[in-house]
RNA sequence: UCCGGCGUAGCUCAGCUGGUAGAGCAGGUGGCUGUUAACCACCGGGUCGUGGGUUCGAGUCCCUCCGCCGGAGCCA
């Protein structure tokens, strides 16, 4: 396999024989001229037949072809500025693998449940090549940048008792003797145990939510990292958050030039939108500015997905929105100090309207507050006994984020909706495929 | 759950104030020596989402249900 040639490497090979193993994207004939878009995998190149110069049998071949016949097909690599991919093939022979029957996507629009109920063909398209490829650039720059910053990696469990952030949106399956189990929202408790252990660590994996959401920023099944820190207050963790955007940003947009291309996504904007110090307004601030813009909103209220777009529009970084009333943030982050009606916490929204894309907080290290807060809001204190045990044992400030990967995903590649931002969706109507 | 929009050919859609269904693409046949979602000609292709109602007559008007899309709530 180690010399076997790839589309990606066609410029190395140019005035080269090569042999391609791909598929066919799209055929057109000029009767006695023939051009094969081929892909396989790794980038698309164009395959020229021309009568004389190879064999009868590739030209009777040819017409048999339909799109998406798997295909090996030889010839010499030539520099063609006219021809996708900049490099062409002057084919020799061509031998099929498999005809393809009538495929149902083509190179044209098509409906978003269509392309869904074909999720399974459509991971063969351009641009969904393209962003799925950004989602593992964008993975690996994630992972690199938690190894070389010191985070160990802990594996949160999926499977979990009734532990959470709230429960009407977790979802339920039987456990053997033990009741009902829910599928995991968030690794962060979790993660709060290992920083004992590790003092920064994350995690990564898919999280859970319940929610009847049906908008272009929710998924029933999305991947989470989730990053946690001992001695670390809410103002060092916007400092790693931010740090953390920029770096994977960064490594994302030098890793996938040709995918952003084809997205249209202009990489110079991205990178200027991370390199400035990241904007950051407390709470108060954002109601003010929504009030100035004529937006509807009152102090109290959660900033919901049209008034992050609004703030968002005011800026041209990533927006850090802090200090939330506590009632409208969960029962684990850190009263403020002075001002006892707010949470230390924040959000970050991506500029562009991409909206939320993490929360993070700095969380309650005092047992006595931390308990209260159970009560306050309701929660089933006995299920939180080995979460209330480590401000028992050596509690410290300690902060953490969680970051949603397929929104991030959907900001870097500047698509519309989400559920393009991963390979397989779930969507409140959509198990399958 | 609530609000709004949409269901017509394999796909994307058009079809006006009701008169009995159309285009492009895909598929098939033929043509063309440089195409870029190639182009040109011809051919096949429909229980107009379901059930009911109004009417001489319903793709079109009314009601029911189903499905989908977006937004709200909730959040990453």
């Amino acid at each position: 396999m180690k010399d076997r040639f790839y589309i990606r490497d066609a410029p190395e090979y140019a005035g080269e024989s090569v042999t391609v193993r791909g598929w066919v994207y799209n055929k057109r004939s000029h009767g006695k001229v023939k051009f094969l878009i081929l892909r396989d995998g790794t980038g698309f190149m164009q395959a020229v037949l021309v009568e004389g110069e190879c064999t009868d049998e590739a030209l009777d071949l040819f017409g048999d072809l339909t799109q998406e016949s798997s295909v090996i097909a030889s010839g010499t690599i030539r520099k063609e500025p006219r021809a996708i991919g900049g490099y062409e093939m002057s084919l020799d022979t061509l031998e099929v693998v498999h005809i393809a029957e009538d495929y149902p996507i083509q190179p044209k629009e098509h409906g978003p449940e269509f392309l869904l109920d074909n999720r399974h063909l459509w991971l063969r398209s351009r641009r969904q090549w393209a962003i799925l490829r950004v989602r593992d650039a964008l993975v690996f720059s994630i992972r690199e940048y938690m190894r070389e910053n010191g985070f160990v990696l802990i594996d949160t469990p999926i499977l979990t008792g009734s532990i959470g952030e709230e429960s009407g949106t977790l979802f339920k399956t039987e456990y053997f003797d033990q009741g009902v189990a829910y599928l995991a929202q968030t690794g962060q408790l979790y993660l709060e145990a290992a920083i004992f252990s590790h003092n920064k660590v994350f995690d990564f994996g898919p999280t859970f939510r319940a929610e009847k959401s049906k908008t272009r920023r929710h998924l029933t099944e999305f991947w989470m990292v989730d990053a946690e820190v001992a001695f670390c207050d809410n103002y060092e963790n916007m400092d790693i958050q931010e740090d953390f955007i920029r770096a994977i940003v960064r490594k994302t947009v030098e890793r996938c030039p040709e995918e952003l291309e084809i997205l249209e996504r202009d990489a110079e904007k991205l990178v200027s939108e991370v390199e400035r110090p990241f904007a950051r307004i407390t709470y108060d601030e954002a109601i003010e500015l929504l009030k100035s813009k004529d937006f509807k909103v009152e102090w109290g209220s959660d900033i919901g997905g049209a008034a992050e777009t609004i703030i968002s529009e005011n800026y041209d970084t990533p927006v850090f929105v802090y200090n939330y009333p506590k009632k409208i943030k969960a029962f684990y982050m850190k009263e403020h100090p002075e001002r006892t009606e707010l949470s230390l916490c924040s959000d970050l929204i991506a500029p562009e309207g991409y909206g939320e894309i993490i929360g993070g907080s700095q969380r309650e290290e005092d047992i006595d507050k931390l308990l209260a807060r159970i009560r306050e809001e309701k929660l089933p204190e006995e299920a939180y006994g080995w979460y209330l045990d480590l401000r028992k044992f050596g509690s410290v400030p300690h902060s953490g984020f969680g970051l949603g990967v397929e929104r991030t995903v959907a900001w870097v590649c500047g698509i519309g909706h989400i559920r393009e931002a991963i390979p397989f969706p779930r969507m409140i109507y959509r198990l399958n495929p």
